[in-house]
DNA sequence: GTTAGCACTCTCACCAGCTGAGTGCCAACC
DNA sequence: GGTTGGCACTCAGCTGGTGAGAGTGCTAAC
């Protein structure tokens, strides 16, 4: 019974021309697709009979399953990844929905923050599935600004503003007989500012040694700044700052996730932030547009979906990543296009603040 | 065959013992009991030939339902309400987790943003169910600072701390002949600090008319100023900034949800802002924990959960929610005894900010 | 008022038979 | 040799029937 499977050569133009609409079929209509429907549908010019021997072929070379002996074919992950590396001609995004695009991301805010979030919410609407999107994060950021606020006797705000757009707010509590009025907050500010201000974390630590322990601003402003620097330090060791996302609820629509079972799988493996992390770590490493198809995720629960992402920002600087995520069944050109269109849109807007 | 309900007067003791009994037993398992399952499990005193016959009148009083005839007893929306009104006693959360709870807020950066997001967590884990917080948002925002940071020679950044805890960001771009470099910069956030601090939008508004156009410094201050009044009105419009919800998984879970078409409307009725607002009014304006029960809720997309939610903050300064969402079958009394205690402990935290 | 007994109802699980979609194979055809 | 029509075969899914079990409501006796 055991078969032996083809190895994946080169497809004759017939053969690719049929896995295609397989894959077209089956993913607008999520029903496995025989070979009558095939001639229906799509002017072959062969005979079902003839369709039934190509499909026989390319369920041999591993491309195309069966659920069962009477059920039509549906497309394996290679399936997928054969076509989307050699059949599918990236669909550029229509004119028309690029251009509301940017009118969207031109009506917003003009703030970064809330680009990313746009981001993934534009790309859940166009593909119709989740949309995901992280903030651009540097490899080391960069102190941009200090500032320290006054809240009662005993507790003051800490404001940290990075050079890469995030801002770290932290309450101070001060001790025993430390200076505690806004003036002398402010002159610790600006010390802190004088000294800090465009340095690493790292660096930022060496500078702070200078400060003298016995005067009692310089010492207010050596405690915050080993603050600081923690802060600093700790944002830089998270891989991943947030990951957002939006319109799971397109992808909870798609039938093969009827019984949620599968779906909760996916919702538990995205609020894993190593795997995340990591994700974004080789996407933005390769820095080009990534697919990844069902088995190829690497965690059990991802398997039955897959993710088109594409990483944004400015490399050596800050480096963000969106994309989409939707059943191992979706359409990937349009996804691959989409996801290209709104990562270069990003690209732009970064472009425009480093300008 | 339509029988007369009758109205739901006061229960006697026994009547009330096994309305508890049921609901105690309907909320673990999840499936209908019956009066055997009720006199096996529960030291009722009687037969279930008499519990049956109390059943009957219950059923009559509107307070227990029947899927079919030949099922055990569901509680109704009704039933929940009266077992919460007049039955459940709320249990106080064990001092252990009580402790532990403790312990987490502790170690978590003291910081009101992360407070929220930890409330959410710690009520998912602990009840078992959906966690909901708002951060505490104010009626009238006061400007507390505000910092204007150079970007390049076209942008700056403009930062804005609220008295309340929340920080705005907004680009700022330059226009004509207006000052560009961070001294300059300086210069205007000094001169708005010193009129807008403490300021509501209302009146900052009117402490900006005074400005002089023919200066440069003033006038970019009195832009940039401008541009921090309609922040600050945007953020008193926005009747809810934020929902951070965790543990939607454990809803997911629960077996009623189990064809996802009811959960994900609890979804998309999750997305609605207004909603949502009008919902956190309500708790915030009745100032003590509000249960909504199943039907009680008026979205029809919630009518298959319920809703435990408290306010927590200061009355007139500001106000956010706390609470639990889960299946109309889940446990009140645990429900309430946990969002009461969270509740009560971001009260000591926002107490201790505003001391 | 409580209880045991009993007839009745209805769901659920299981099984069998049927239907139809779709396949694989083969012989004939171009 | 590739293509095609024909045909037997397979199997999921639907349908209907049956039996077991749970639970009820009613009634007569305590």
């Amino acid at each position: 019974m055991a078969r032996r499977r083809r190895p994946i050569g080169p497809l004759d133009l017939r053969s690719q021309a049929i896995l295609r609409a397989v894959i077209e079929e089956y993913v607008t209509s999520a029903i496995p697709v025989g070979s009558q429907a095939l001639v229906e549908r799509y002017r072959l010019g062969v005979s079902s009979a003839t369709v039934r021997s190509i499909l026989a072929e390319l369920e041999m070379s591993g491309l195309l399953t069966h659920p069962h002996t009477s059920a039509g074919r549906i497309p394996t992950d290679a399936g997928y990844r054969f076509f989307v590396e050699s059949i599918v001609e990236a669909v550029p995004l229509p004119a028309i929905e690029q251009l509301m695009i940017r009118h969207q991301f031109g009506q917003v805010e003009f703030a970064s923050e809330h680009w990313f979030r746009l981001a993934a919410t534009t790309l859940a609407s166009v593909t119709r599935a989740a949309g995901l999107a992280t903030p651009a994060k540097p490899r080391d950021a960069h102190i941009r600004r200090i500032d320290l606020v006054a809240i009662n006797e005993r507790m003051a705000s800490l404001i940290l503003v990075l050079r890469e757009g995030s801002i770290k707010q932290a309450l101070i509590t001060l001790e025993g007989d430390e200076a505690i009025d806004q003036p002398t907050l402010n002159q610790a500010a600006a010390i802190l500012n004088t000294r800090l201000v465009d340095q690493t974390a790292k660096r930022a630590a060496a500078r702070l040694a200078t400060l003298r322990d016995d005067d009692r601003v310089e010492a207010l402003a050596r405690r915050v700044g080993a603050r600081i620097v923690r802060i600093v330090q700790e944002y830089d060791a998270t891989a991943i700052e947030e990951v957002f996302s939006d319109g799971l609820l397109n992808v909870m629509e798609a039938p093969e996730f009827a019984q949620s079972d599968k779906l909760r799988r996916v919702f538990s493996a995205l609020e894993n932030r190593s795997y995340l992390g990591e994700l974004v770590g080789s996407v933005a490493g390769a820095g080009r547009i990534q697919v990844f198809i069902g088995h190829e995720n690497q965690p059990l629960e991802m398997q039955d979906v897959s993710l088109v992402l594409a990483p944004y920002g400015r490399p050596g600087r800050a480096i963000g990543v969106v994309g989409v995520l939707g059943p191992t069944r979706m359409s990937y050109s349009q996804a691959i296009g989409t996801v290209r269109f709104v990562s270069g849109l990003m690209n732009e807007l970064v472009d425009h603040l480093y300008a």
